[in-house]
DNA sequence: AACGTAAGAG
């Protein structure tokens, strides 16, 4: 009877899905539809539906439409045609959670006095994916206390949940669980979600174990892995297992995927060769424009400093999503190209898409390496505009900006108002006031996270060190170097140079350098410190034993050619300038240009030492440079030559002094007649000249002058400066 | 009938 309507069966199936097809567009379809559609099904099938099956299409109707009434009509007419509801109940369970009707799934499910394993599956599974992490555990946990085991399905989502949550020891006797079912081996889904949760746990060894376990490798197990072992930082292994892949499973190949993560090892070993091999890989395979692997080949050139490979690879990108603008913009402000990546983000914004916390931190990372403040200021806008202006981690990048442009009481505030604070946020706050001379404002912050129980970390250490340093707080910096060494952090040759900065700037070069004897490995760094106090305090003898100890390590530095330069010529011995000057013009060594910024109406303005020519305005600007030197010499300005590092007549000096970069831009910034105060921004430290200067000139004006230099801030106020004449 | 893998930050 029933083979008679067979072709009619297949006919009114056929014909339903093409209706479904037809009108899935039109939401909310109506109840009358649904029973039309079943009676058809009914007649067609001779009496009623035989299987579950044949609700497919409808049910398939209404997850489109996402019309939970529709699924119950149907639950009803599944009832009605008298199906076993272990049977239905799994389907509209289904049906019900695609709809993102969690809460009609759930009462389905509690209502049911027998559960096929898939309806547990499904709401295993469909937590997880919600990020619903406890609720799934739970869900999993009940099901082995109702006696039903866990299937391949069941493993292959659940560790998600349990390395999310932390879970080792759970995700552990699942495994068991998994060896005992024999699905560790033979089901490669259950496979790559182990490996996955033992990488999350830096567990990468155990994660190759499973891996080698499993009877049949497929891509995503292998990928997992080098996933792994690039985010724990094995970038060399992450390489490896990718070339073992390529050479002994010729029946795996990589994806997309693979070649995103391989490649950001590449980056992060700046192993140039490989990145490009990997290129050609991906283009040889057709994944060169597929996203996950552009974006990562973007981020591996910009890494390797390669700025314009990754440019070429972004303009092939035909749909760059929020993660490819964050690493773009972000790998410009490392390779400092801070311009590019705010126009980047300018157009990401533009294009609509949302910046996430990640975004907002680089952007502004982009403005306060640059001190641009106004720009900072919108960003900060938008932040607010997407709720991110009290996240922990944007919010960094906000209190960093504020910290670099000179603004500590809005960074405070910044601080103050997030939502949850961590070791990162106090560090950056510390550091914003250290950098800004506020040290004891770091100090009692350090104070307040210690009480909080957090542990403290290297760049704490330094934070804490910097702002005794930058405050002239010897006696509190020596104290808390005490406190740190009997701790169990290693010091680093960074905090030692802070150190020795702080003890050489007060002249106490003897312990300074007892102190570097202390270091295991002295670099560079820490030498030219102590070399650049002897400067300070004219103590040639100690120089020129430390210039023979640089020049072992690195012959030729130019930076203690220059200051030893700087030093013969305030010691008054010209003709060693004049040997120091032939030596690094042997060398072919030219001094950085002093340059200085200055942000007027939004637009930055670059001045360099000596350029007077370069500037449009530049005929005001000498204008009103004269005016400040002549209103500040009515006050006591005298010119401090031994700023002057070259032999020449002593009115020469003079005019060299008045054309020092800082000066010029603050004369056009008086002469643009900026409101608030004046910011500058310079690429070297300030002279002991321009700071009396400036100091004066602030009075004279009554404005703040805010100048950053390449090492902190000095905050100049009616007459005298936040640095108390020490830095 | 259902399931797993990828890229970015202070």
């Amino acid at each position: 009877m029933r083979r008679d309507y067979g072709g009619l069966i297949a006919y009114s199936r056929i014909s339903l899905r093409v209706f479904a097809t037809r009108t899935t567009h039109i939401l909310g379809f109506s109840e009358s539809y649904l029973h039309t559609q079943f009676r058809l099904l009914c007649i067609t099938s001779d009496s009623s539906p035989t299987t579950t099956h044949d609700f497919s299409p409808l049910l398939r109707q209404c997850i489109d439409g996402r019309s939970i009434s529709g699924i119950k009509s149907i639950q009803a007419q599944m009832l009605k045609s008298g199906f076993p509801i272990q049977l239905s109940g799994s389907k509209l369970v289904d049906a019900s959670l695609k709809c993102g009707e969690i809460n009609y799934a759930r009462h389905l499910f509690d209502g049911m006095p027998e559960r096929h394993i898939v309806t547990w599956n499904s709401l295993i599974a469909y937590l997880i994916r919600h990020r619903r992490n406890k609720e799934s555990v739970e869900m999993y946990r009940l099901m082995i206390t109702n006696n039903v085991l866990p299937d391949e399905y069941t493993l292959s989502s659940v560790f998600k949940a349990f390395s999310d949550l932390g879970l080792e020891k759970e995700a552990q006797r699942s495994h068991g669980l998994a060896v005992v079912l024999g699905l560790e081996v033979s089901n490669a889904f259950v496979g790559s979600a182990l490996v996955d949760c033992y990488v999350k746990f830096g567990k990468t060894r155990e994660a190759k174990l499973v891996l080698e376990r499993v009877e049949e490798k497929d891509v995503v197990l292998i990928t997992a892995l080098i996933v792994g072992y690039s985010q724990n930082g094995e970038d060399a292994e992450a390489v490896k297992a990718f070339q073992s892949m390529m050479v002994e499973e010729e029946n795996v190949q990589p994806n997309e995927y693979t070649y995103a993560s391989v490649l950001i090892s590449c980056g992060n070993l700046k192993d140039l060769g490989n990145g490009k091999l990997i290129h050609g890989l991906t283009v040889k395979s057709g994944f060169e424009s597929a996203l996950a692997s552009q974006t990562s080949l973007l981020t591996m050139y910009l890494r390797c400093g390669l700025v314009d490979d990754s440019l070429r690879v972004f303009k092939c990108i035909k749909h760059p999503n929020q993660v490819t603008w964050t690493s773009f913009i972000s790998g410009l402000v490392q390779n400092g190209r801070e311009e590019m990546a705010l126009a980047g983000f300018r157009k990401m914004m533009r294009d609509s898409t949302k910046p996430n916390s990640f975004t907002l931190s680089s952007a502004l990372r982009g403005c306060s390496n640059l001190a641009m403040l106004e720009e900072g200021r919108q960003i900060h806008g938008v932040m607010t505009k997407y709720g991110f202006d009290r996240d922990k981690f944007a919010g960094s990048g906000l209190i960093d900006l504020y910290g670099k442009c000179g603004c500590s009481e809005m960074a405070r505030s910044v601080f103050d108002t997030l939502y949850e604070v961590d070791v990162i946020s106090f560090n950056t706050i510390m550091y914003s006031y250290a950098q800004n001379g506020f040290g004891r404002e770091a100090i009692d912050l350090f104070e307040e996270m210690m009480n909080l129980g957090l542990q403290p970390n290297d760049v704490t250490v330094l934070s804490v060190l910097l702002a005794c340093n930058n405050s002239g707080l010897v006696e509190e910096g020596c104290g808390f170097l005490d406190l740190f060494r009997k701790g169990t952090m290693v010091l680093t040759n960074d905090h030692y140079a802070c150190m020795v900065d702080m003890l050489g700037r007060a002249g106490r070069l003897e312990e300074a350098e007892m102190l570097i004897r202390e270091v295991v490995k002295p670099d560079l760094v820490l030498w030219r410190t102590l070399l650049s106090a002897c400067k300070i305090h004219r103590n040639v003898e100690m120089a020129e034993m430390i210039k023979r100890k640089i020049l072992e390590i690195a012959p030729g530095d130019e930076g203690t050619l220059i200051l030893m330069s700087n030093l013969y010529a305030t010691t008054g011995k010209w003709n060693r300038v004049v040997e120091m000057k032939s030596e690094m013009k042997e060398m072919k060594l030219k001094k950085n240009p002093a340059m200085s910024w200055v942000e007027v109406d939004k637009e930055t303005h670059t001045f360099m030492a000596g350029d007077l020519l370069s500037h449009s305005n530049s005929e005001q600007i000498l204008e009103t440079l004269g005016e400040l030197i002549k209103m500040a010499r009515d006050l006591g300005y005298v010119e401090d030559k031994s700023c002057v590092f070259q032999d020449m007549e002593e009115s020469a000096k003079e005019r060299s002094l008045h054309q020092h970069s800082e000066k010029l831009a603050i004369a056009f910034a008086v002469w643009r007649n900026v409101g608030g105060s004046i910011r500058i921004l310079k690429n070297l430290r300030v002279c002991v000249d321009c700071h009396n200067w400036i100091k004066i000139v602030s009075r004279v004006i009554k404005r703040e002058i805010s100048c950053r230099d390449s090492k902190r801030f000095h905050h100049f106020r009616d007459g005298s400066c936040s640095c108390g004449d020490y830095w």
